[in-house]
DNA sequence: CTGTATCCTTAGGGATACTG
DNA sequence: CAGTATCCCTAAGGATACAG
């Protein structure tokens, strides 16, 4: 968990190295597109994600600014998962890894509303889709 | 590199457990953006991959359809990469990475001509780039 | 509930030597 | 040149227990 240095300044490489891995875009996909908020939540999902797996990642997330967890005031002891506006910013890379894989991905349980809508007006599910996520940042 | 029973149907883990690693994608970014075709050509990039990990990737990429392996008849006993269609088709996915990443590292090396390039005109560059690559497929 | 801590196993990966 | 094969070490990850 110290930070190494950087193997070099491709833009690619950069983004590898913050969610180039099997678990970290899982999480933000329960984010950006689940409704996802909490722990608990997180945990829950399909693939089974361990939990020193997850709180690792959620703090990985954080240091790199794509996440903020707060007390959630709603739940008292609760904490609350928010992407930031970096984090937001990715969803043209997801929205385009699930276009890609419904496409060839023979058991893709890909939305089939959010394909049509992908493939017919991409501009406009990323904006619909981003704002949705931005108002929610100062909820 | 047993087959791996996959973790779930969700499109978003289908894409990871093809590409995400520290290295796949590395390795299609040169195909795609840097014109290498060559095993020799993959060792040089930055990033110093090692040769056991690169034989490992670039046969994983065969077996998922994202690659083809052939005999090069220009250069006799060589062998020579290209991406499919299947990966060519991850040209948005990477045109977006580089985005985001020139966008949020200060350090980015990424191309100014491109990043202009993506932002005015989006659809223009990844058909331009798609093109290119799908001609080379049948030379 | 939200994590830490621990233990243990496996996978990833660097270095290097070697083969067709 | 294009890999294989080793060796060895570290990181990733699963299972489970436990703490605030």
């Amino acid at each position: 968990m110290a930070k190494e240095k950087r193997r070099s300044d491709c833009p690619i490489n950069f983004a590898l190295e913050i969610f180039g891995d099997r678990w970290t875009l899982l999480v933000v996909r329960d984010m950006m597109f689940k409704g996802k908020h909490y722990y608990s939540e997180f945990l829950k999902s399909e693939e089974g994600i361990a939990t020193n797996i997850l709180a690792q990642r959620l703090l990985t997330l954080e240091e790199s600014g794509l996440v903020v967890k707060k007390n959630d005031p709603q739940h008292g002891s609760k904490f609350i998962y928010k992407l930031t506006k970096k984090g937001i910013d990715l969803v043209p890379v997801l929205a385009d890894m699930i276009g890609w894989s419904a496409k060839y991905d023979p058991l893709s349980a890909a939305d089939q509303e959010f394909i049509r809508y992908l493939n017919t007006d991409r501009e406009g599910l990323i904006k619909t889709t981003s704002d949705l996520l931005l108002k929610k940042i100062d909820e």
